[in-house]
DNA sequence: TTTCGTTATGTAAAGCTTTAAATATAAGAC
DNA sequence: GTCTTATATTTAAAGCTTTACATAACGAAA
C-alpha cells in the first residue's frame, strides 16, 4: 500500500539491469535505448519508486526550488508579490515554497541563516524588520539570494540583487497632496523606523514636522487606520490630509472618518500607498501610489534565477522602478467643487 | 568568504578529532565532554562550517519542515489559515513552507505526488479543484497528509486526517434570509462545483430554483461580485436577496449595488462566508458565516503533527467544526424600519 | 598494581543516488 | 568473418552525514 522505501536498487534487479540505466531511465538522459527505457519506467510504476530526493541533491547540488520569505502574509500587497514570483519560477521550472517571517527580526535572520535547510537553490527576501546581522548573514548564505526593498535605504555593499518597491513614492504623496491645497498634512503609519523611506519623506516635505500630526500605530492594519482617525478626530485643530504609510491604514482611516462624520475628501484628504485592489472598492475611492509588485518581484525572481543557473557571485544589481500616483475619489482639489456635499 | 563546501571531516581534522565526536556536538547528542564540544563549536565556528541537510536527511528520515498547500493566496482567507497553521507547528519545533496551488487540479496532483522533493515530514493540503485523482495519490503519498476541506462532500475512505471548513454554512445562511422575510434569494459563486455544497445548500433550501437567479463567475474576486451585481441589476425582476459564496463576491456585489442606486439592505440582503476582516469594514457591514479557519487550521497542523510523531498510518479523524452565522447590516429583517432610507 | 565499570572517542558501514570510467554489444565497412 | 566505431550498459566511486560497534581513557575499587 505504501510507499516501503523502495530503492533505484530494487528497480534495477527487478528490471534485470545495473543501477546507473534505471537512474538514467528516471533523468531522460541519454546513452539509453528506447526499448530498456520503457522497461525501466514500468517497472517503476509496478514497484511505486520514487527516488529520494536527499541522495539526488547530495549529488546534483540543485532542487529545482527556490523559497521566497515575506513579512506579513496578511498584509495585502503580499499575493500579488507571490503570484508574480510564482509565474517567473514556473517559467523556469522551479517551484517556490513561501516563509512567513512575519516582519519579525528573528526570523528574517532565520530563514536566511537556515537557509539551507530549506533545500533550495536560492532565496527571495523582502525584509522588514532589517536587523543588523543580515547582511552578514546574507553575506554568509552559500545561495543566492536576491532583495526586495520594501522602503529602506541599503546598503550598497549588500551581496545580494536589490530590487526596490519604489523609494519616491512618498514624495509623489507629499507633492500632491500640497499641490491641491492641503496645508496640515498628517502622517498615519507604523513605527516610524518600520518603512523608513515612507516616513522620512514626509518630513523632507514640510519645513517643521507638528508632531500632533504624526500617529505611529502597531502594524500596517486596518485597525492601525481606524485608531489613526479617531487620534485625528479628537485633535483641537484637525488635519486637511492624511498621508497613510499604506492602503490598509489608509482603509481605515476613511471608514472611521465616515463614521465619525468627517467627509474625505471635503473635509479631509486621504492617500495611500501600494494601490492594492481595495483602493478602489473603498468609497470614496482612494488615491494611491502603485509600487509595480508584480513587476519587481518578477524582476527579483529573475535576477535570482541568472545567478542559479550561471552561478555567478559579487556585481550585484540595484534596480528601482518608478512609481506612479494614482489620483481618486480621495484626494480631490479644494478648489473643485466637491461631489459629496450634504 | 563564501562557504566553499567545508565538510564535517574538514572540522574533524582541523579540532583534532574523529568526525562521529563532531556529529555528536554539532546534535547535541550525549557521551562527549563539554571540552570538546566547546572546542569543536569553535571551530565550526571558524570554519563556517554549515551541515549539509541533504546527507542528514538520508540518514534520518526527518526534516522538522511541513508544507502547506492553499489554493489562491489572494482569497482573504488563506492567510489566516496560514497563520495558524505556522503558530501551531512553530510550538512544535516545525517551519512551514508554503505552495499555492491556485486551485489548479495539475498543480494540487503536483504538490502531492511531489512532496518528497519539497523535503518535508507531511503536508497540509487544501484542495479546491478535488481532481479525480487526488486519493491514490495522497493514499500513497508516503508522508501522512491533513486535508482542510473546502466545501466539499468527501468519500471517508480517503487515507488522510480531514478537517472540515464547516459544511453546514449554506444552510444557515439561506435560514437567515427566508427568517427576514426574503423570498427571491439569488446565489452569485463560481462554477457550481468550485465549492459545491454552499451551491447544494442554495439549491436543497428552494422548493424549485430560478436560473435566472443563479449567477456563476469566474473566480472568488471581487470582481465577479461586482459582475453579479449587474447581471442581477440587470434583471426584470431583481432579487431581494443574495447569498454570495464568498466575502469577496458579497463585498463586490454590495459596492457595486451601492453604485447602482440599489440599497442593501432595503432593497437587497446580502450575505457572504468566511466572515473575513473586510466584512466590517465595507459600508454596510456585510453579514457572514464564520468557518473557524483558525480553529480548523490548527487543528489540521495538531494532527498532521501528530501522525509525524507516532509515524501511524490509518483511523483517519474526520472533524468538522459548527458554522456560526454573524449577522451584520445587509442583511436585516424587511419588518424593521431601515436605518439607511434616504 | 590490577581489574572493573564508566564515559569519551574513533572506525566503518549505511543511507540512495549520480556519473566517470570501463566494458560489452551492435552495426557497418571491408 | 574480422576490424572499427558508435552505442548501450555496468561497475565502482563519490557525495556528507549519522550511528552501531569497537576501542581507548579514566577513575575507583580491590
Amino acid at each position: 500500500m505504501t510507499a516501503k522505501k523502495v530503492t533505484i536498487e530494487d528497480v534495477a534487479r527487478q528490471a534485470g539491469v545495473g543501477i546507473a540505466t534505471v537512474s538514467r531511465a528516471i533523468n531522460n538522459a541519454e546513452g539509453i535505448s528506447a526499448k530498456t527505457r520503457m522497461r525501466i519506467l514500468q517497472t517503476i510504476e509496478e514497484l511505486g519508486f520514487v527516488p529520494n530526493t536527499s541522495a539526488q541533491s547530495l549529488k546534483v547540488r540543485l532542487t529545482n526550488q527556490i523559497a521566497l520569505a515575506v513579512p506579513d502574509i496578511r498584509n495585502a500587497i503580499i499575493p500579488d508579490i507571490s503570484w508574480a514570483v510564482e509565474q517567473a519560477a514556473k517559467a523556469h521550472g522551479y517551484r517556490v515554497v513561501q516563509i512567513n517571517t512575519a516582519g519579525n527580526a528573528r526570523a528574517e535572520l532565520e530563514v536566511v541563516r537556515d537557509i539551507k535547510k530549506l533545500h533550495v537553490d536560492g532565496l527571495i527576501i523582502m525584509p522588514l524588520a532589517y536587523p543588523k546581522a543580515l547582511p552578514e548573514l546574507i553575506d554568509k548564505a552559500g545561495v543566492p539570494i536576491s532583495v526586495i526593498n520594501y522602503g529602506k535605504q541599503l546598503d550598497d555593499s549588500l551581496q545580494a540583487d536589490v530590487v526596490c518597491l519604489s523609494i519616491l513614492e512618498g514624495k509623489l504623496v507629499m507633492d500632491h497632496l500640497q499641490q491641491i491645497g492641503r496645508s496640515r498634512i498628517a502622517y498615519a503609519g507604523t513605527q516610524k523606523d518600520v518603512i523608513e523611506d515612507r516616513y522620512l519623506a514626509y518630513e523632507r516635505a514640510l519645513n517643521r514636522v507638528d508632531a500632533s500630526l504624526v500617529y505611529f500605530g502597531e502594524d500596517f492594519s486596518l485597525q492601525t487606520g481606524i485608531r489613526a482617525a479617531d487620534y485625528f478626530h479628537g485633535l483641537a485643530h484637525m488635519p486637511d490630509a492624511v498621508y497613510a504609510v499604506n492602503d490598509m491604514v489608509a482603509i481605515g482611516l476613511v471608514n472611521r472618518f465616515k463614521e465619525l462624520g468627517v467627509r474625505v475628501p471635503e473635509d479631509v484628504a486621504v492617500v495611500g500607498v501600494d494601490n492594492n485592489q481595495w483602493t478602489t472598492i473603498s468609497s470614496p475611492q482612494i488615491s494611491s501610489v502603485s509600487i509595480m509588485g508584480s513587476e519587481v518581484a518578477r524582476l527579483a525572481a529573475e535576477l535570482l534565477l541568472k545567478r542559479i543557473r550561471e552561478q555567478t557571485r559579487g556585481d550585484y544589481e540595484k534596480v528601482q522602478f518608478e512609481p506612479r500616483l494614482i489620483v481618486r475619489e480621495s484626494s480631490v482639489s479644494l478648489k473643485r467643487s466637491p461631489m459629496h456635499g450634504s
